[in-house]
DNA sequence: ACGATATCTGATATCGTTATTATATTATGC
DNA sequence: GCATAATATAATAACGATATCAGATATCGT
């Protein structure tokens, strides 16, 4: 077994010493160089297939090139292709993507910022389950940049990219009742995140907004997963003397949880139920019918995340960034008109 | 902005030298402490709130504590679940899994590789798209442990992690058999993966040690996605004078095209046609009906690569390492006897 | 009380890189 | 031809940890 390749062995071949080659890696202002030295110090490189120690690189100040990525639930299709979008992003940089799934535990979601931690890794990006701000800002004191998303913690001073989960109701709820539907039912979260907070807080100041009122009885809560959606809709059907017509997911899940639930009951979606979701989830374009749904700016989060982390590396943190992305109604056929 | 905390700065707040810490940190053998000196330190370690440097440990010969996973299609629910199933087991050893997807792309496969060499991971573990013999020798001698999964690569001394694919054929097709089925149609890849061959190997076997025959009419090849699934059967359906009544798909993303299909043209699931998939993703329980599958070993893999990676790096590779895992046949709702 | 051994802690070289500083070589101006 | 500047390379000290070796103190037997 050959032993590892390390940047003195290049310089042995290439005749110069390891400062020439360091210079060819990673090129300094005012460095300058013969063409010929460098072309052997290129060939070398190739010769011996080597590549640079990014560990002994990072011990130098530079970042370590690699990002975590935290996450409630990994299951959950909303953050697999979240994570998808980030470790493109990622790709084009050359970074590493580290994900971590906290599967809502607080300690495992602490015991994955420790091991972030010790890997020294250039950011961390977040929607934190129960991370408080004096953990945060230490973070952020040892120099760890550290981004939310979706859910801000009170106190810290971490930027935070938002969806736009109030307009993202609006829009499904408008999209309704623009077709004619009066009565409109929503299977919600359990109320604990912002998210599910903003998005049914669209869902009602919309319906208001229209003159419609709202109906405790057609809002159900739990969570936001397929088995809930099948569940919650059973209960809805049952008291249908209550007789809406339409239905607003929290999310694609939940939706099409109760779409099964609704085919089982031999109704027809959209004809018997018109319904929109939140998401849009790569399933709900293949689902029957596909599912209307709200498009959450997956990429403009990855992107905004990765930006900040590396402005912040460079120029230290300016101040509270707070940013917010618009949704995007995805209309296809799971709504109908009425009248 | 406070400074990072190093090992000095332990050693200087608990009156111990950078050496004593370092012995609290990582205990050689036959090494002695006083419990007030190591008290000391603790406390020290405590109150900085200090996290060892992974990468100076692993300058001085420890591993990275990171292992890279490099996967075709993170789209595909199955490469997902395995993600999810692989980070559970580092995560109890306190690693981190670096994922990357190639995308189907040599290139980016590549790429991937140089990223993980230059981070200097622990081991990769790779579905391969297209890494040639000399390239994995290579990453072997620069003494990166590598393991491959579901496609050997001929000539290199590589671990492989494989699922039985033919047994998982040959269980689907018999399942099909014993409900009484004598016309059992295939939904294939393309056949340039080995655990595609030895599915569809695993298919007509059987249908042959049954007595029945093999009809190249009824076997459909096209990508493993769900709009193949769609597509393939629309076009077995369309010849409906074959008149088969099961159809095995040779996995459970193209079930969920082809059980689309079969409903869109108004026919019922498992009465008119019985369907088995396979790699009994998360989707497979919550389809309408629920989808009768074949589990692929995930966790075993995951395990094995894992195991193997850390028993390699402790004591070198003993022996050229081919596991094969069973597959196992999970019956729900898709399937129905008839006579 | 002395040396031998056991127990505890510190000084230092090292891992693979880069940044700083120093040194060597070539080119330029007058 | 000689000082000066411009160009090109090398020597060396870090980065944050660990392992080796050496030094200091405590314990024990005689």
């Amino acid at each position: 077994m050959r032993t590892r390749v390390t940047i003195r062995d290049v310089a042995k071949k290439a005749g110069v010493s390891i400062s020439t080659v360091s210079r060819v890696l990673s090129p300094q202002a005012n460095d300058y160089m013969r063409e010929e030295t460098r072309g052997k110090v290129l060939g070398a490189i190739k010769e011996l297939d080597y590549r640079p120690d990014i560990r002994a690189q990072s011990l130098r100040g530079r970042g370590t090139r690699i990002v975590g990525l935290v996450m409630p639930d990994a299951l959950n299709p909303f953050y697999q292709e979240l994570a998808y979008v980030l470790e493109e992003v990622c790709y084009r940089e050359k970074y590493g993507l580290l994900v971590c799934s906290s599967k809502n535990s607080i300690t495992r979601e602490l015991t994955y910022i420790d091991l972030l931690e010790s890997q020294k890794v250039d950011g961390i990006i977040i929607s934190t389950v129960g991370l408080k701000e004096i953990k945060l800002n230490n973070l952020v004191k040892k120099g760890i940049p550290i981004i939310l998303m979706d859910r801000d913690v009170p106190g810290a001073n971490i930027p935070v990219m938002f969806t736009n989960n109030y307009l993202g109701g609006c829009q499904a709820t408008q999209h309704l009742i623009d077709l004619g539907h009066k009565k409109i039912a929503c299977i919600a979260g359990s109320m604990n995140t912002l998210s599910s907070i903003n998005r049914l807080k669209g869902y009602t100041d919309t319906l208001q907004k229209n003159g419609l009122e709202v109906d405790k009885k057609l809002i159900k809560e739990g969570k936001l997963i397929y088995k809930d959606g099948y569940k919650l809709m059973k209960e809805l059907a049952r008291k249908s003397s209550d007789g809406f017509t339409a239905l607003f997911c929290l999310n694609d899940l939940v939706a099409l949880g109760a779409m099964r639930a609704i085919q089982e009951d031999g109704k027809n979606i959209p004809s018997d139920y018109s319904i929109v979701g939140f998401d849009n989830i790569s399933l709900s374009s293949v689902s029957n019918p596909p599912l209307t749904t709200i498009a959450q700016p997956i990429k403009q989060i990855a992107q905004g995340a990765f930006r900040t982390i590396k402005r912040w590396k460079k120029q230290g943190l300016l101040k509270k960034e707070h940013r917010f992305w618009d949704t995007k109604l995805i209309v296809r056929k799971s709504c109908k008109e009425i009248n």
